[in-house]
DNA sequence: CATGAATGAGGGTTCATTCAT
DNA sequence: CATGAATGAACCCTCATTCAT
């Protein structure tokens, strides 16, 4: 399992960053409200007191990890990559995009997965977490989505019967199913030994579950 | 938000029935950890005392939960209803059992979301809890999937050039991404007004995101 | 090292008498006040409730049992076998009525030294306990040992120059780092293996340890 | 009864000073096992929290505790002043040598009886306390001992018939019941006064109770 | 009289936070 | 600014004691 945690390209204080990075490491391996105080000075290498001229509480150490985990979201992973693969691979079939999607960002999910599993466990019982979360990358997404979406739709990529945002989720929910399988209870998962559960994947979002009954969208 | 528990049908003395409820409803409030046992019992009506000829321990409790949530997830959830939708339904199409499937498990967790938020958020971080989980749930729900799988294999009613598991995934990954959002994301979720939504989610499900390009599985 | 305790020959409620000797096996391990009353019950075999019927609290235990082996100590101990010994054995040598004593006290020590550990602990620190001792044993003693010291003065087989009761304390000094030592210092300490140090002992105490010039006092 | 215990001499933070103090008089009152750190940190003029950052846990303070009684019995008591004189008075009558010991000790075991207090109540019931007086005490002393007695035996001051070990505890128990009883027995002891006592102690350990035929070691 | 479930004050211990250095 | 000793409220848990059965 990945525990590096990469906030160099952040600016902030060196100390700041520091002691954010030992949160997060330390909250990954027993939740947020299990970690002390003393144990991420002693992680991040700087006097237990010093953590509180960065963040004036405890808490606010937690909104620190939200900031930057939104911040690595919505910049390194919805919009930089995304973004990039929506508009320059626009005339590629819809299989491959989404193949490209999934696995750039199962490789950022991977990468961040220990800043994700803090936030998800706060989210799970914070309203004000979920606010923000919802507000920075969900709303942030709807537009880059429906362009996307309507893109694919011009080219007959994409079925135009339904919701657009359930066809985003039936993709996401597949998505999460993954990682959350092959990290929770998988041990030493590697994404390179996955790409042919990843096709796999992909065939049954594109086609669904039912018989194919003839070749659809598909090589 | 549903935060109503049920655990009257548990034989369990009366006391510790109420020190699991007031566990469940305050740990769902602010995460286990963060829930003190005071709290605990002075939601409980008992004294402090009282909790601990229960629970030789606040992680007792814990495991208290995780019991009751397996039982109930065991015999209610994956046992009871969805053996006899298997079996009383196997003649129907597809698309009616899922969607009565989803139905009856999409009730059942919003009843007992408090109970199973807390499980999931102490799974995140405790491999010990995720193994009660595998060997309770996943692996007796593995049998039961198997089988239905190759009823409806037989019946032609499911694609068989995919791993069931996979097949699985994708079913599960849709339900949880609904229940999230709805769940987590939603105020005031009602199942009645969404059964539009999940008519649609059934058809990608069954039928993929791509453009239908004939009429597949039925009407 | 003996834990057997008998307070069979006590005129007492057979429930006191099990609570007692519970309380006193379990005080032998741990000290009075580590020993909790639901040890005692279960120990005793009665219920935690039914100890507060014969004992109005904790802390009446420890005075039943100070009662208990004050009374032992005062009636077996001192009494019964010491004035025997006194008065059947006049005629004979200081060393052998010594010797005789000593080995009956010793037996009697290691009999209740659980109940005497006891006692010793909670004496070190209760002004209270260490009244009854001194009005109920030492007390009682000192007409005793006077008789017999006058006796044996008399029969010039103890030396006159010094206070008695300075004469006793040697004997019970010796007697004390004896038990002490064996009781506490050693493993397994048996009392017939002992027969040769216990003479010489009885030899230091009648000569001193300065070098003999000449034979005193006897073999 | 004397409770003043004095501390100051050793190396140790102030505040760890006045922890064990504290700790040292209130357990000189009530045991160890009763006392409790709010009083001791009550006592001591810190927070109850300060008490763990310079003792993990309460039994670390007794460990404390024996550590210090031990320093100071083993370097102030037993090697300082009982070597000094052992080697320093070496050609000295064993009459004097021996008073001058017994004074010496008794006032140190004065001056620090509420440390030893504590330790023998301790040592009552825990076999590893009394392993920790036995390697630190008994057997340095051993050594001292047999040749403060060959140094003696050689002078032919010390009768050479007994095991040395007996003859020391002939000496050590007659010491032990004096303090004892001054101690527990006894109000407002004061030394000065006993002199008198202490000779006669003496006369008994030198020549035993035996009426003395001959004049043997003096006087 | 005996029981043992229930109590709650108080036990030892932790830890976020402060502040003098 | 950085430190880490000091704090004390609050934590989990124990246990002597009570009382309805």
């Amino acid at each position: 399992m990945n525990v590096n945690i990469d906030l160099s390209e952040l600016e902030l204080p060196d100390k700041e960053k520091k002691i954010l990075e030992a949160a997060i490491l330390i909250s990954n391996e027993k939740g947020f409200s299990s970690t002390t105080t003393s144990e991420i000075a002693k992680r991040a290498g700087v006097a237990e007191g010093t953590i509180f001229r960065y963040f004036k509480t405890k808490k606010d150490i937690l909104h620190g990890i939200m900031l930057q985990a939104i911040r690595i979201a919505a910049d390194k992973i919805l919009l930089n990559s995304l973004y990039d693969i929506f508009k320059s691979r626009e005339q590629k079939e819809l299989r491959v995009i989404l193949k490209e999607i999934l696995l750039d960002r199962l490789e950022l999910v991977q990468r961040f997965f220990p800043m994700f599993r803090v936030l998800i466990s706060e989210a799970l019982f914070h309203q004000d977490i979920r606010e923000v979360i919802c507000s920075n990358l969900i709303n942030r997404l709807d537009k880059e989505i429906r362009e996307f979406y309507s893109n694919l739709a011009a080219r007959g990529q994409i079925r135009t019967d339904v919701d657009p945002m359930l066809v985003m989720r039936n993709i996401i929910g597949n998505f999460l199913a993954f990682i959350g399988q092959k990290m929770l209870f998988t041990d030493n998962f590697s994404l390179s030994e996955s790409t042919g559960e990843i096709d796999a994947m992909i065939t049954l979002i594109l086609d669904g579950i039912s018989p194919a009954k003839q070749t659809k969208g598909g090589d």
